[in-house]
DNA sequence: CGTTGTCCTTGACATTGTCAAGTTGTACTC
DNA sequence: GAGTACAACTTGACAATGTCAAGGACAACG
């Protein structure tokens, strides 16, 4: 292969990391080969291997770039007007739906492993430590730790099982005729929203939102 | 390879589905490799094809099984003296990490194309019939189809975010000290089911019981 | 006996992940 | 400025994989 000079200096990483992103969005995780991955990155079939040991090496750099995103998407609606429930849901599907590649693999332990990745760990956990705040925001901060965590397990749960219905799931199928896939989801989050509102309130307590 | 004579004959594909499901439950859906399944059903490295077609074909197949399995779950969890949506809840979850193998691949069109093959479809919807009727047990069968359609994917949303992160996801290893994921994830069951009755009071149905 | 079909088998091939060992350039010491 | 070290790649090899092609064994049926 002709050793083409790159744009700028330095950025093979950076291509091959957008390259592998590009297949998984496409065809998913199972579809990505390294040597596709360096062909379309214009580079040998070992740079990849430089750069992320193997194949797990990449969906673990993807999986860290996907949790950070999604730690600065829930810091971004820290202040929304809307309740901070509300707010969390539509961020998660949001930002599931427009990171497809690394939304397929950021859950994936069996491929990627978290806690064999230093930053992936990290950054898996500051993205958690957003979803708490955000729970403490909701229900306040003064139930035991137990209950808040339970309310973030179930909140993170909605908001994952509909993002991976929607996204690789059969829920596009199970639609009702004139009801998009956008509507649906919207709908989705209002009721899940308003049930959790109910809850807070039965707990007798006031959303903390301005 | 020698020919060797099984144990009952015409038994090869359960045994190739067998092993199949195995490797899945053990390493995950990327892991299985054609030729490895066909060792392990002790079978020359082709005749998985002569039953499946290709690899997504035994993907195809452990779909449908699964999605039949969990319609027969949802079916039996019908008389439940518990409130429908903790039946199925809990029967969602049982199912799921009692048959890992099965859950990793039945949502995931993109290795398995649930709408290729008729057989899966068909179990898939039937499957998805169940919650529908589950549904309609929780808030009554006069609602608008519009509303049981969300309120369907709501359910479906949190039990199957549940089983994946509690499965395949960082849940495990999110878990409190002192708590156990069995625990964790009663817990959550129970204040989601809790959360579902709430909003089902709002709407002005009593549940119709047993 | 010949045909047709199912249920497998062996053989071949391009492609894959990854190890091993080069090559090239840059940076830093002496 | 010669030498050395290291990063950033490269080419080359190898075993394993998915899958196509072709065949064989055996039953059923005319």
């Amino acid at each position: 292969m002709v050793p083409a000079p790159h744009d700028q200096h330095g950025d093979v990483r950076r291509l091959v990391l957008d390259a592998a992103i590009a297949i998984i969005e496409a065809d998913g995780a199972e579809s990505l080969s390294m040597r596709e991955v360096a062909r379309r990155a214009g580079v040998s079939h070992q740079a990849p291997y430089h750069y992320f040991g193997d194949r797990s090496g990449i969906f673990a750099a993807i999986s860290e770039e996907g949790f950070s995103a999604l730690a600065g998407a829930f810091r971004d609606v820290q202040e929304s007007t809307i309740s901070a429930a509300k707010a969390g849901f539509i961020a998660y599907l949001d930002f599931a739906r427009s990171h497809v590649g690394h939304f397929r693999v950021m859950f994936r332990q069996d491929i990627c492993g978290v806690q064999e990745n230093e930053g992936t760990a990290i950054a898996a956990s500051s993205a958690f430590d957003e979803l708490l705040q955000m729970v403490a925001r909701t229900i306040g901060s003064s139930v035991d730790p137990k209950a808040a965590h339970t309310f973030a397990f179930t909140m993170w749960s909605h908001a994952h099982g509909l993002a991976t219905l929607a996204i690789d799931g059969p829920l596009p199928q199970k639609l009702l005729p004139g009801v998009s896939l956008d509507d649906q989801i919207d709908a989705v989050i209002n009721l899940c929203s308003h049930m959790v509102a109910l809850e807070a309130a039965e707990m007798g307590l006031v959303p903390q939102g301005h």
